[in-house]
DNA sequence: CGACCTCTTGATCAAGTTCAACTTGGGTGG
DNA sequence: CCACCCAAGTTGAACTTGATCAAGAGGTCG
């Protein structure tokens, strides 16, 4: 449930990282990557469930998800709780907390995890030695900040039908975007409690749409990876036409 | 309902700028503000009701809210629309547009209001040539992101009342840090259908919600200002604790 | 095998939506 | 100055979506 880390090691070094062969990944100079090789610190595993960054925590440091999802989330004091938007690979992980001094939300976990470390106050070194990395930071912040604009209007403003299908449209396309999509399928690890938490609907409820949709035709779900069965009609029944999620990271 | 400009006026010179005596500005140094000063192409106003930034506009400038109050929006394809946050005195409006390549988004002016113009294209040079105000901005998309978060799992998880109440507090405490708060109100100029909107509930449901605090005495509304009767009271009915809000641009 | 966790399904209930009619107040034009 | 109009807000009644309560199925792990 904790973090482990390895010290001495620092995993695949950054000039060698899977994830810069992915369509969603800029191309960068052999300086920002030696920059970022030398800002990582440490390379750390988590087991699924573990906290990432606590809430209200005030030291927690930068992270880049190098495999696995998370998800942030906000809870209230009677023990309710919003998850805000999910990780997946390539995420910044808590940038938010560490531009602000305090997390005002935790982020945990969702399957087994690895993550790339970055001490915070070296994100001022980034800003002062590497402007166009400072530049993609601030890009890939409103880049979440986005996503969160579209759930925001999920749960504000679609039934709950509509907004399964807009979350799960939007997760086939970012891990589309990352290559991890085989035959309309992908590797699906939510719960159907986090899907409640996400979409801001009971468990009960969220389990009964969910059957409905699956009897309707859109998907299935096998082993662990969700089978979109018709892709245009679940974008349709989201009620939405697309937003951005994907790659564009320039200047 | 357009944008007024008036070329060779750009209004107050940004080191007089009544803003940066507000409680919530950071100061700055005078390189800063020349820097500032030198970025500013414009100074304009526009009347409440009109488009900032429409949806999907591609070349939106950068702007700063000088004057008056604005709101950040999502619609739907059929006319459902979502008010992601409101915009106030010092806010920067845009970001998401200039870094992002096309606006996710709509931006609408409220009340009348006046803009000061950054063009999109100079806030590379922003980056490249004052770090210092590149990490501000930065952190103000964060701090704009927290906002986000918090209406996220206002709509998500809050009753009608608690939404409305979680609301009020959050404007107050924004309109506060300006120093725009006298005898515990404020000038309050939100329709009804701009606050059902922006808490995901239907017009008349958010009247009903409305009047019924009121009558229970959490706060008046009378001359298009509101005034908060019970702080307290008001704040344990949101069913929250504190967000941020409070200024702390700091490095 | 039992304890536990996740998911499923039915029944009942309540919060919020929709429809519709009516009030209020400000603005305009005759 | 009054008549009218329109936008914004209010209120009641019927209806629907989604919440809550409850019981049970299936799977996993010690």
């Amino acid at each position: 449930m904790n973090i482990v880390s390895r010290p001495g090691r620092l995993g695949t070094p950054c000039l060698a990282c899977p994830l810069r062969l992915k369509p969603a990944f800029r191309d960068k100079t052999d300086d920002e990557i030696r920059f970022i090789q030398t800002m990582k610190v440490d390379h750390r595993f988590m087991r699924a469930g573990g906290d990432i960054i606590h809430p209200g925590q005030e030291d927690a440091e930068l992270y880049t998800l190098y495999s696995g999802w998370a998800f942030r989330y906000k809870s209230l004091p009677d023990g309710r709780r919003q998850i805000l938007n999910f990780l997946l690979p390539g995420d910044l992980v808590g940038l938010q907390a560490s531009l602000l001094s305090a997390a005002e939300h935790g982020i945990e976990a969702l399957t087994d995890v690895e993550l790339c470390v970055f001490p915070r106050r070296r994100l001022w070194d980034l800003f002062e030695r590497m402007p166009t990395l400072a530049y993609e930071v601030a890009w890939l912040g409103s880049r979440e900040e986005c996503m969160i604009d579209d759930n925001l209007t999920s749960v504000g403003q679609r039934s709950a039908g509509e907004r399964l299908a807009a979350l799960i449209i939007s997760l086939y396309h970012r891990v589309d975007a990352l290559g991890l999509v085989a035959n309309d399928s992908f590797a699906f690890p939510l719960s159907q409690q986090q899907l409640a938490d996400a979409l801001g609907l009971s468990l009960v409820h969220t389990s009964k749409t969910w059957s409905r949709l699956r009897r309707e035709g859109l998907f299935a779900l096998s082993g662990g990876r969700l089978t979109l069965l018709n892709p245009r009609l679940t974008a349709r029944m989201a009620a939405a036409y697309e937003q951005i999620t994907a790659p564009r990271p320039l200047i």
